[in-house]
DNA sequence: CCAGAAACATACCCTAGAGTATTGAATTTA
DNA sequence: TAAATTCAATACTCTAGGGTATGTTTCTGG
């Protein structure tokens, strides 16, 4: 199925492509670096592409199509009520380790220095808001407690990622559950 | 009281640094992109620094001095219980604004970046929920809920600079005293 | 008014990286 | 087997940036 090893294939430049991202953030994305990673020369970079910028395009469109449509599409499959479901979703988030993480926030980082990418986070940002709102608003009749919940558990996803401070009373794991829980625990709540 | 304007200072330069560090990140913090907005040469740079390190070690200074310390100072000097602590805390760093808090990600993503400069913001970042642990744990009886409810609401200060989704319900400051507000309804509570 | 220091300019070297053009080798395909 | 295609190497150009050495101006105190 695959093909031969001895030729290198666009996705191989892309995947070395988001590694140096994640490590080391876009600016370190260079064509020059990624070929002595990969033990050629530029030759064959301007093979699989016109220019970096054909290469930085195909890092994003990877990345949104393994996007968190799959988690979405994951979660209502499966099923369940409100909080159900967003307990699913808090699993499969939890569950993500580092290299996962590091990815999600340098592209962050890469948004907020080219607005065209930015935009791209944005909108996917907003996808994640209005599938969490939704599911917080089964659970909350008030859409503005809906809604800061919804913001609270995005804080707690990307906070992880960001916050670099060690956990003294617990695991990370007992920790970020204990937050979740904390979410569903509100005199506002109506099921 | 001020230096004549037709020199520059280490503090221009610094202040230059930074302004860039926020926009473009600390890989586009260079000598001879500084001096052209200064409207000046290399030859101005390397009087004031030794070198580039120089200047970052110079910036990370300054930051240190303008941190979470100055806050902590403020909120303790005007008291209360813990809960109006966190409650002023929270009202300080909800008026932060645009470059300040673009700066704070600049310097976090450098810390990802750069070991040296991680470490650096992981004490700062220990600080600041050792203080704020040490407020919800007035509040709540069991350290585990306290530590969580602090992670909650430092998440909810890193996840407000990071999240680009719009809000829907309500404005921003509505929402992140909403969100603040939730973090205080608990049936553990013991105050 | 002049010597020295402070602040900057000029001119240079060196490296890294983007991009192009041409060439060469391996594989397929006809 | 010959030709075409695929993939990569080589050899260049051009620009940006770090760093150094030295020249030039402006300010300041004696």
């Amino acid at each position: 199925m695959d093909k031969p090893l001895r030729s290198l294939s666009r996705k191989n430049w892309i995947n070395r492509a988001l590694q140096k991202l994640t490590d080391e953030g876009i600016d370190k994305v260079s064509i020059a670096a990624l070929a002595r990673d990969l033990s050629v020369t530029k030759g064959s970079f301007y093979w699989h592409f016109k220019d970096r910028e054909d290469l930085l395009q195909a890092m994003l469109e990877h990345w949104e199509k393994t996007g968190s449509e799959v988690v979405f599409k994951e979660v209502d499959r499966v099923g369940g009520d409100g909080k159900r479901r967003l307990k699913h979703m808090s699993g499969i988030i939890f569950k993500r380790y580092g290299d996962q993480l590091n990815l999600e926030l340098a592209l962050r980082d890469w948004g907020r220095k080219d607005p065209k990418i930015g935009e791209i986070i944005a909108r996917e940002d907003e996808r994640r808001m209005d599938y969490m709102r939704g599911l917080f608003g089964e659970i909350y009749d008030d859409p503005k407690i809906a809604e800061a919940k919804a913001w609270l558990l995005f804080s707690l996803y990307v906070g992880e990622i960001i916050i670099a401070a060690p956990m003294k009373e617990q695991s990370r794991e007992e920790l970020l559950w204990a937050c979740l829980d904390s979410l569903f625990e509100s005199k506002a709540a109506n099921s």
